[in-house]
DNA sequence: CGTTTATTTCGGTAAAATCCGAAAAAATCG
DNA sequence: CGATTTTTTCGGATTTTACCGAAATAAACG
């Protein structure tokens, strides 16, 4: 493994830094560009060296980004110790992030506002706005729910496509919707 | 203001739960919920009652809440105290968060793309797989805004028609984006 | 099967974020 | 303008999270 060149180094760093804004940690966010960066895949010890971090570290912040399902372990004919890289195609890291976002921010918020109005119904001082209130949001969870399995049936070139139409897919979607 | 019901607290901390999982913290969170859940307005004083909070933490929390433009102040007349309350759309809340969610998350990220390519430009050691990757990284976050960009000028009942629509809407986009 | 190498677990420390309460500042009143 | 009410700022205590290093476990070798 070369040294890190200076962009590299600089790109890591700014990753590790916008991981915080992503609910990601630094480190693991530090580990996941290092790998994206390289050419082939690395091992814990490698990834160690690089980001002068604990091999301990190293270990947590790899299994949290295989539980992402963004990086993969990779084994090299005649060594025993375990390789990782990156996902190869990154609209599929892409749909990955999206999907592990969505099971661990809105699913637990539907089946939290369900429960709520399961109890509303069983509770003695009835406040209407109160169930309206949790209706209106669960209706919004469900839509964004449903808007997600949509888009999450749709291939990757479909996307792709929409994306190059520009501006002119609100207009297409504009038309279709007035039927 | 009239005492929470059951349902109104068990709520409002499954809520805060949640927003740790979506990068805000538990008590701003909290302040979210019950100003959600509210009937009317409420002043800063209330909100400290009702969740247990020092004066200063809901001080801080709302303007948290309102830069994220969730949460706005009213007056009452003869009432020199601010209230607060929800923003009463909910859908133009959810675009409120979506915006604030890009603007945190996507722009600087974008920056930082641009910027480590042009780095890439200058420096000696040139590795093509790292231009490559940032290359294709930068790719995917300007189809993200792209994608943003024109939902976001969407208006909400073409959104809501939309989702309607189904598994139909699929259909549509796959024939379209075959032209 | 014992030895070596690789990986994981875990307790403690260091760092960061959260929250409080006192004091300052700002706004409104008479 | 001075007094009172409301809001904000800020230092420090508390809680939470991140990280390390030693020890335990697991895997692969001869």
């Amino acid at each position: 493994m070369s040294e890190l060149t200076p962009v590299m180094k600089k790109f890591i760093l700014h990753w590790g830094e916008m991981g915080s804004s992503w609910g990601i940690n630094r480190t693991v966010a530090q580990i996941y560009a290092l790998l994206y960066l390289s050419t082939g895949p690395l091992t814990a010890d490698e990834i160690c060296e690089n980001l002068a971090l604990a091999r301990s570290t190293v270990s947590t912040g790899l299994h949290e980004l295989q539980a992402w399902g963004i990086v993969k372990v990779v084994h090299v004919l005649g060594d025993r110790r375990d390789h990782f890289m990156t996902m190869s195609d990154i609209w599929e890291m892409f749909r990955a992030i999206l999907y592990e976002r969505k099971r661990r921010e809105i699913d637990p918020t539907l089946a939290i506002l369900r429960e709520s109005l399961a109890d509303y119904k069983n509770e003695e001082t009835k406040q209407p706005h109160v169930e309206e209130q949790l209706q209106e949001m669960l209706d919004l969870f469900e839509v964004i729910t449903s808007v997600y399995d949509q888009v999450e049936r749709l291939p990757t070139e479909t996307l792709k496509s929409i994306v190059k139409m520009g501006d002119n897919f609100s207009n297409i979607v504009n038309r279709i919707t007035q039927v």
